[in-house]
DNA sequence: TTGTAAGCGTTATCAC
DNA sequence: GTGATAACGCTTACAA
């Protein structure tokens, strides 16, 4: 077992100070080709790579980013990860994963360990719990300590921050506008409840779409799912909810459902009690993910581009964090240029599959 | 903004060294009670933390584990992702993530990133071109590194080290034998091809179960999906294949697919050609995820208990970098007990769902 | 052209 | 009881 080689070993063993090796390698023209010739090579034979612990030390950067996000197992949540680790790894990154699992706590704990020097700077989405106490001190207090955060998706005003979101209200009204051309009179809504800020939104834009197509908005035809009792793991109570609220309003014709799950258990239950999509109802669900495309019917849905949302995300914080360097150099961290803090919106769009007509 | 405060400040401000703070910080006895009271209170106050990257380059550990994964946006990986986060987590450890891509040089650059310090250990699952490749350099130079590898679900009997796998074989024995009892006849399988060795297992163990049924296999049953192609991108392909496949085989009553997206396009397929599931054809696939669960009808699985993995994995690892420790305390590194590496299985079963009779 | 030394933030050893 | 010093691995200004 052959422990990775230190400048140290190599100066010790050609005979030549720490300092000489490192400029050597770096190629520095203080060196005579000579030795750097000779340095270079035993570097190579013996696989010399930097310590980048001791790099990260020394620069005072670690050039990773900390993600940190609700839930990993979310088709959603992988996508965003790919598009930051994607441009993250192209620009010299690295990308550290915690998750919060929806928990105040664990987001706070999370954040103050990585935050401790581990990573650059930080691409988050707000756990739930956290949205509902609406605490945000401890973002504040990284973005104090001169780490900068950018969110996405779940995002929220008290923050002063990059942010990167879709355009809920619109993608809605989208949504919506399109089951009403189909045909649909009595759409209806399942949605979560109040405090997750991409289901208001998402509510809005429904709301909306229907006054502005002069469509009376009808109470009972919203269903908010309360998944803070886990609902979206418990699968029977999700669809009895919605059997529920799909029986006693039978004059249905178009179900729009905030995120996928909910979509592709109403299409589900609907068939069950005997009604054929998109025939009798049509469904349009929020995020584009694998349920989507292989329920069948496939499901038409607003795409939330996820993918899109990491790459945004990722290059928003390293500008950032470059721009900082640059600055830096230049005035010593003179305080030109504060807080412009840039929202992003990704467009939406509707991918029309089979459970519209 | 006011940076991270550390010793040397807090030192600097109550007039004391900085060995006197770190003392007094660790609750040194050495360190009077009343300067004690005086570092912490003054520490708390500015919420001093130590700086996790230079705790890690004076303790030449990092606690933090490399996970190196081929794809993200798997709901498999996601799973066992989450569990390893879950075990390190509660350990004292983040986790740092490498997307290989299924690419043999991608693997290749994330590792040796990850292995230059930033990590103590690997928990990674091989990509599909170095398996295909079957150059395993890599992964042996970085254990002769002395960074240990714990490799789950895809390993190979090449590289000496810790493995956390699903019983493959016996899981689709399982699956085929369970279709033989529900009464059918003419088994079909759709896999992959044979680099990806659970693909292997599972097709060694879908022959297995025929045999042991006395029923003679037939090569017109097995399809074999070449998604080098990336077929599994292109839906069209993939549905397309299988249904020419089905076609051609009118007596197919029974399919085991060796994963979830090949079985719901089967059911797919099947059903758009006519044959009602599970009565004319019953379906089991391998890999318990979201499609399966949500497909209609839901689909009989081989569960592969990604988040178990993950914890399996990531304790494992866990161990061994502790056990690690303790042996340098005590001997100074001796050679005692190398290479006893163990192989962790992890029981498969069966989850009944609707595409089963 | 090469080497010395300081510093990044800690902790541990040893001296006072 | 407190502090100086070295060390982890590296870069870089400054000496030689």
């Amino acid at each position: 077992m052959k422990r990775k080689v230190t400048l140290k070993q190599i100066a010790k063993e050609l005979d030549v100070s720490i300092s000489t090796v490192s400029k050597a390698l770096s190629n520095s023209s203080e060196i005579s080709e000579d030795t750097t010739q000779k340095i270079q090579a035993f570097a190579k034979l013996y696989n010399y790579r930097p310590n980048n612990i001791a790099l990260s030390l020394k620069n005072r950067k670690t050039k990773t980013i900390g993600i940190l996000i609700p839930e990993i197992v979310h088709h959603f949540f992988s996508t965003v990860i790919r598009g930051i680790e994607r441009v993250a790894n192209r620009r010299g990154y690295n990308v550290i994963v915690g998750l919060s699992n929806e928990s105040f706590t664990k987001e706070i704990i999370n954040m103050e360990l990585l935050a401790n020097g581990s990573i650059d700077g930080f691409i988050l989405s707000i756990s739930k719990e956290t949205l509902m106490k609406q605490d945000y001190h401890h973002f504040n207090a990284t973005i104090n300590q001169g780490i900068p955060i950018v969110m996405f998706d779940r995002v929220v005003n008290e923050v002063d921050c990059d942010k990167v979101i879709v355009d809920d209200f619109k993608g809605a009204v989208k949504a919506v506008e399109k089951l009403v051309h189909k045909g649909c009179k009595n759409i209806a809504l399942i949605t979560t409840m109040d405090y997750v800020s991409v289901g208001r939104l998402r509510t809005q834009g429904y709301l909306e779409a229907l006054e502005e197509n002069k469509l009376a908005p009808d109470s009972n035809l919203i269903l908010k799912i309360d998944d803070s009792l886990d609902v979206e793991n418990n699968l029977d109570l999700l669809e009895t909810e919605i059997a529920q609220f799909l029986k006693s309003n039978p004059d249905i014709d178009g179900v729009f459902a905030v995120n996928e799950l909910y979509a592709v258990s109403a299409m589900k239950v609907a068939k069950k009690i005997g009604r054929q999509i998109p025939d009798d109802i049509q469904v349009i669900g929020f995020t584009d993910g694998v349920l989507s495309k292989h329920a069948s019917p496939s499901l038409t849905t607003v795409s939330q581009h996820g993918q899109k949302m990491g790459e945004q995300s990722a290059n928003l914080l390293i500008d950032r964090l470059e721009a900082e360097d640059a600055q830096m150099d230049q005035y010593l961290s003179s305080n030109t240029s504060k807080s412009d803090y840039i929202k992003m919106v990704i467009e939406t769009e509707i991918i029309e599959r089979e459970s519209t007509k």
